[in-house]
DNA sequence: GCAACGTGTCGGGGATAGTTGACATGTCGG
DNA sequence: CCGACATGTCAACTATCCCCGACACGTTGC
């Protein structure tokens, strides 16, 4: 379920079109331009963000503008958040490295 | 660089065993033992996620020990923070809705 | 109407992922 | 030493992904 999600999140390309996305909708197009690659691979994976429900797409006239809906990327934090003590503790231990090993100058 | 990482979590069985490993370190067949696919198909998956350096092996006697490496996870909550604001603000508007809608009892 | 535009989808081809059974390697217990 | 164990890796098959060119469909402007 949540499934969908992370493997949407795992093309980098999908990734920038939802950074994209943050700063506003934009049309197919518009995003397909911001690509190397050609405008139908872009359209492909506008789908499969379509099918994770982490883009709303709206036809205006002969454009059609995607918008990002978020609310699902909550689930990503949701899953890593029980790992985040990891990296924050190693984080605590550097500090305490640092100010160990350099007192001061 | 960071593609590593988020190709690893895009297997539901790959998560898993980054959770199982959250609680400590186990072996390889200890490992297996929790899925329902062939050992073999859980060593590839061991394999993805040492190369996305989440695990490091250690072998104790003819065991094989798995300990999370929960650093690079890092960098998904670094991509992933830019959109918390969207739910955030969503969640906020909710609250705000229930408290204008039922004001008390 | 009709040509040009914006976009989705289909067919196909190359690459990679996921799974398994069989085999190879190294390690422990007697 | 030798059989049993724990594990990694290989060969092979299938499924899925990623990308493209070509086509189809609706919309706009004249």
């Amino acid at each position: 379920m949540s499934d969908d999600v992370f493997l949407a999140l795992a093309n980098p390309a999908r990734r920038r079109l939802l950074e994209l996305l943050a700063d506003g909708p934009r049309t197919a197009g518009d995003l397909a331009e911001q690509f190397d690659m050609s405008r139908p691979a872009v359209a492909e994976h506008l789908q499969v963000l379509r099918r994770a429900a982490l883009v709303h797409d709206e036809p205006v006239g002969r454009r059609r503008y995607y918008r990002l809906e978020a609310a699902p990327l909550k689930q990503v934090g949701d899953w890593l958040h029980p790992f985040e003590r990891f990296w924050r503790e190693r984080l605590r231990d550097m500090a305490d490295l640092v100010e160990k090993e350099i007192p001061d100058d």
